[in-house]
DNA sequence: AAAACTGCGTGAAACGTTATACCTAGAACG
DNA sequence: CGTTCTAGGTATAACGTTTCACGCAGTTTT
């Protein structure tokens, strides 16, 4: 049997230094103190091993240097990455992310949003589909993709700015009628504009489109109807299609493929995300890229900013076009 | 100006309620206390809003019901939704999960373990690239993929039984001449074991094989070369491909078209790991999929368990064949 | 040269819990 | 009816920090 040695305490740091506890918080805490007893308690710190208790200094302090992120999922690749980019953005800054899967539940987002509150986190960054989610006043929350009013921060891609340049871009590479696919929500969100940037644009150039919207939760063969109402002689209606998700572009060019439509040579296509699934490798499809670094970036900036301190409250971020073997280029 | 409102304590509810700091205690951990009692405390927690500040729990408690997960990155679509079905299980259980990502970096890797340790979370699950990773005995540490010794407790897909089921399949489906591509490592770890058993399978069955293995750290793009050194007459040497993962199988079918060799009818191919990157409308190869929730499940039930109790030290779990277009069936 | 600063180390209170020793009252017993 | 249990509530000491009032040099001011 063994005795269960427990980890040092900056008390004990103290007597192996030979000065005060409060002289070892300084030390710690990066606070001036007379270079003589700094190295002293360097030296204990180095010779017993110290590290802090964090669950002492939450308690303490306040602050946990803990942020809470909220997220339908890891499963999505768009999810995921950007997940990944803030868990970077984090840790660039020494604080800790402490993750919950939302599974697209309101009740569990509420519940999530109450529990990260009390669990003391410094701040909670939430893609969220519950359309009236509570806050405390106390802690910092920032929303991504969905607008809740000006008291709670939002940061989003320029999702009107991508439905248009989508519609550019194809039209650029030659196509005349183009057509967009997605899926609706029955919540207001940001990612709803790119159907309204698309539509403008199209409408600004003069060039005929059409579209078709799926209730949320149906299947994507659904689509195929749509595509077969518009194939007629073995010709598509339209000759560019932007597809609101690159999921979605992924799927549909399985379907046209099938229905022995070539892309990018008989229809072009255009998704939006730019959350390459297999890394760098694989280049699937034409698409607007959401710039994640910087959601991330601007996520993190906002969460950590002291309480007080006022944040804009909607943040649209530049996408860009890249080029993906759907398009001519 | 308005005041800044603090948190309701125990102290809090106990005066509510007219009892003792102590008893509210026992009613939140649920620790027997009279009937009456107990209803005064529970109304009084409802009406301040009551909630446990973990922090101080945790500090008091050395319990903090937190687990850190250390992968490379969220971005590999195995890692993510591995560790989305290790979230989800630990969420089942009232834990949290903390995430740490390494970055496929040895000292960062090293570092988190670490710091998670002294963060004091209450178990450590990682997918580790460092060969030699330190760990403190007081915590308990589950290892993903890679077995470090009968000390640390490491849970895995039945690599060898993957590989071999693979090699079976394909000579199910016609094969007479199989092929494997993997990407070497510089580490011994368990996923090396399906080469293993994909040429004990080639062996038993008496079916010819080779094997390219690419140094680690080399593009995809070298196995072109292989490709084309055994590409004669506009025929491939061999009708069976085995690649070791599922994103160099995605990788091989773009090769393999541009080549203008037909998957499934001049090639079959199967890959590993069964991680679909766009959920389940995308079968974008026949693969053998690895059991993520049964590794997920695995991994958080002995990382919960009590610090004395043994755990096994290596535990393989069964993979399953599934057709994905990339062979007959 | 006395008064007023300044810099810096000290010690103790406080953060919100858990756990344990201690009471008290009523029940059970001989 | 006095003694011994027992159940269950109370009070208090930790847990390992941070923070702040305090004191004590040494230095500057008038």
């Amino acid at each position: 049997m063994r005795e269960e040695k427990t980890a040092p305490t900056m008390k004990d740091v103290a007597r192996e230094a030979g000065v005060a506890l409060g002289t070892v918080s300084k030390v710690v805490n990066g606070i001036p103190v007379g270079e003589e007893y700094r190295l002293r308690v360097e030296a204990a710190i180095e010779k017993l091993d110290y590290h802090i208790n964090s669950y002492a200094k939450g308690l303490k302090s306040g602050r946990t240097m803990v942020v809470a992120v909220l997220f339908p999922n890891l499963i999505s690749p768009f999810f995921s990455k950007l997940v990944n980019c803030i868990n970077k953005e984090l840790t660039k800054r020494n604080y800790r992310m402490m993750f919950y899967a939302t599974d697209y539940n309101p009740e569990k987002e509420q519940e999530y949003v109450y529990l990260a509150e009390h669990q003391k986190v410094d701040g909670i960054i939430c893609l969220s589909y519950n359309p009236k989610l509570r806050v405390s006043e106390n802690v910092r929350l920032v929303s991504i993709d969905r607008y809740f009013g000006s008291q709670i921060p939002c940061v989003a891609s320029d999702n009107y700015g991508g439905g248009w340049l989508a519609a550019e871009k194809l039209v650029e590479n030659g196509c005349r009628h183009l057509a967009m696919l997605r899926i609706g929500s029955p919540l207001p969100h940001e990612p709803l504009k790119r159907k309204d940037g698309f539509i403008a644009a199209c409408e600004s150039m003069g060039v005929p489109y059409m579209q078709k919207s799926l209730e949320d939760g149906m299947p994507y063969t659904e689509f195929d109807d749509f595509l077969m109402e518009h194939f007629h002689d073995g010709k598509l209606e339209f000759d560019g299609i932007f597809c609101a998700t690159d999921s979605l572009a992924y799927v549909m060019k399985g379907t046209l493929k099938r229905m022995g439509i070539r892309v990018p040579e008989d229809v072009q296509m255009i998704g939006f995300d730019g959350s390459r699934a297999f890394g760098d490798l694989d280049l699937y499809c034409s698409t607007i890229v959401q710039p994640m670094e910087a959601i991330a970036e601007n996520c993190v900036d906002i969460v950590l900013k002291p309480k007080g301190e006022r944040s804009p409250s909607l943040i649209c971020l530049p996408v860009t076009y890249e080029y993906g073997g759907t398009t001519l280029k």
